[in-house]
DNA sequence: CGGTTTTGACCCGCGC
DNA sequence: GCGCGGGTCAAAACCG
């Protein structure tokens, strides 16, 4: 009883912050099971631009993520129990502090010899970090960001989602014949993550794994915005808009991080809903937006001009 | 030329 | 202790 009363209020707190429906990128945006994990960290699960064959992830009640079996769409959830983000997260307190203390003494370098001193002190310093992070990690509980993973219905592997990512890494999953990528955000000074893999049960479904929260709003104009067929003001408000949208984000992903109710699995019309809420052809996606979409929904019809 | 991707090496935690 | 698998690093390649 109580746990569907959770339910319900999340329901209700993701549809009142309109993240049931396109975001400002033209992706479709929805979710439909979250968990805390016995770590205490919630791991949402969720479903993005989902088409018609939505499957539900068959998580039996009281088992965490980090010990249920393999589920049926995620393979990759089994290893949510572990994260190494903690090495990642450290950061010097300055971006450049190493170079700082080499580029004091090099303004007069020029012989090899210096040149062979600044290796050796560069060494060292990585060394000096090395160090520092061992014994950080030995001293400190493991931290492990929130992480939010979604699954998308796509022929295309890495969506549009608004932020701008660099790749940094890629590797085979076992059992699978589609390898995860890495990606971290371009952003200075923001941790966020994001592991990309598809599902070996249904390679139509794209998992995307979010770490982390970002610290800044997103960078890229909606896709929409770019067509050229903005005036200023309108380029303005989509601006604002965004802005919003990354309040609402934060927002959303701090009342979910908040949450803590035990899983309940045995919500069939609720994934029936989100199922019916979206488009089953993905490439519909940016005709439907075209035709009917985001633009008239969130910029004033006086401001759209005629092509 | 600067930013991004690729990819083999490396590190680390975990289970045996 | 060892092997395995996941995650990250970093140099080289690539690209606009």
């Amino acid at each position: 009883m109580e746990k569907k009363d959770t339910v319900v209020k999340m329901e209700g707190t993701i549809e009142d912050s309109s993240f049931s429906g396109y975001n400002p990128f033209g992706n479709l945006f929805d979710f439909c099971e979250v968990q805390k994990s016995s770590s205490g960290i919630m791991d949402l699960l969720g479903v993005h631009e989902y088409g018609s064959t939505l499957q539900c992830l068959d998580i039996p009640q009281n088992q965490s993520l980090s010990t249920m079996s393999v589920p049926k769409v995620v393979p990759s959830f089994e290893t949510v129990k572990e994260c190494n983000s903690e090495l990642l997260n450290h950061q010097p307190a300055t971006p450049n502090s190493s170079s700082i203390s080499s580029s004091s003494t090099s303004e007069a370098v020029n012989d090899e010899h210096n040149k062979s001193l600044e290796q050796a002190e560069e060494e060292e310093e990585q060394n000096k970090i090395k160090k520092l992070l061992k014994a950080k990690k030995t001293n400190q509980k493991k931290h492990r960001e929130p992480r939010v993973a979604f699954m998308t219905k796509s022929e295309v592997d890495h969506l549009e989602d608004g932020y701008r990512w660099r790749k940094y890494g890629q590797k085979a999953v076992k059992n699978s014949p589609f390898p995860r990528s890495y990606y971290r955000c371009t952003s200075a000074s923001c941790n966020v993550k994001k592991r990309l893999e598809r599902s070996f049960t249904d390679p139509s479904v794209v998992v995307t794994t979010y770490e982390g929260q970002h610290t800044h709003p997103s960078p890229v104009i909606p896709r929409l915005g770019l067509t050229g067929s903005l005036d200023i003001s309108a380029a303005n408000y989509l601006s604002q808009y965004q802005e919003q949208y990354f309040q609402q984000q934060q927002q959303l992903f701090n009342t979910l991080s908040s949450l803590s109710f035990p899983y309940n699995h045995s919500t069939p019309s609720k994934i029936a809903l989100a199922q019916e809420r979206l488009v089953c052809n993905p490439g519909k996606t940016a005709a439907f937006l075209r035709d009917h979409g985001l633009l008239q929904d969130i910029v004033p019809s006086h401001m759209l001009k005629q092509e």
